[in-house]
DNA sequence: TAAAATACGACCATTTTTATCCGATTTTAT
DNA sequence: ATAAAATCGGATAAAAATGGTCGTATTTTA
């Protein structure tokens, strides 16, 4: 319960060593993989998807790899989460899906006090940024 | 990701239905399943481990039930997920469960900004009362 | 042209979570 | 006594989520 997925795990770790390397210089998958011992296909994946949402920029081909776009500091947790996963973090189903994935909505009690952990949370990794994890 | 269970989604709404009611009165697993309409044997599962934690007081036989044993104020939300989960609401694997249960324990960089949102939850759960869901 | 890398979809395996079932026990009321 | 209504708890099934792998295509460099 409460788990953060492994692949915004490898994704933080991916970050973090990119933002930690000093020029801007070009990291493989295999690399990462090896240097964290992460599953490579799967690192590729959610380097993929970091990729996509800009956050660092491809190479292909060889010598390609992957460098980062931004300072660390405007890269949120918020956002690296966003990129990774389909849907947003959300302790409660319906926070993420709205009420119709709820089949007990109407007789629900507790979303409004569980609203309140999730906006701290929220805040917590819309605050949070690379820089603060290297 | 990041999910709250649905066990412990039932047993706060259970504990906030105890809370709301005036008097000290007892309440059947069946009549808060049927009231919010939740499955019966798991919800009665979720009261029997609030019942062993000594948060709610078992009846057992003909007109039994549960009662509420102590103030709502005095029941944290961190008690009541350490008495229906097995395993401590951690982010990463590592934390609930040891070093030893990561693979990448010693390669691992993001163990302890992971702490920090950790500890800023925990703070939460341990903070926020049964009194403040009502 | 071969090699090394990303891109991406499909798929499988595992784990976790959710839900149900069943038999036993306890207690009350008839 | 007996039946009914409730908790207790173990076992198990069903479903969903997650983690991991595979294969093929494409791109780029040497």
């Amino acid at each position: 319960m409460l788990r953060l997925s492994k692949r915004v795990e490898y994704g933080l770790i991916a970050l973090r060593h990119f933002a930690s390397i000093e020029d801007h210089s070009v990291c493989t998958a295999k690399e990462i993989s090896q240097r964290y011992n992460v599953p490579h296909e799967l690192l590729a994946k959610v380097l993929q998807k970091l990729a996509q949402a800009r956050i660092i920029q491809s190479y292909q081909g060889v010598r390609g790899g992957y460098v980062l776009l931004h300072n660390p500091k405007n890269i949120k947790i918020s956002d690296v989460i966003n990129a990774i996963e389909l849907e947003k973090p959300m302790l409660a189903e319906c926070f993420a899906q709205g009420p119709e994935s709820c089949y007990i909505f109407d007789e629900c009690t507790i979303r409004r006090p569980l609203g309140k952990i999730q906006r701290n949370i929220n805040n917590f990794f819309h605050t949070m940024t690379i820089a603060e994890i290297i």
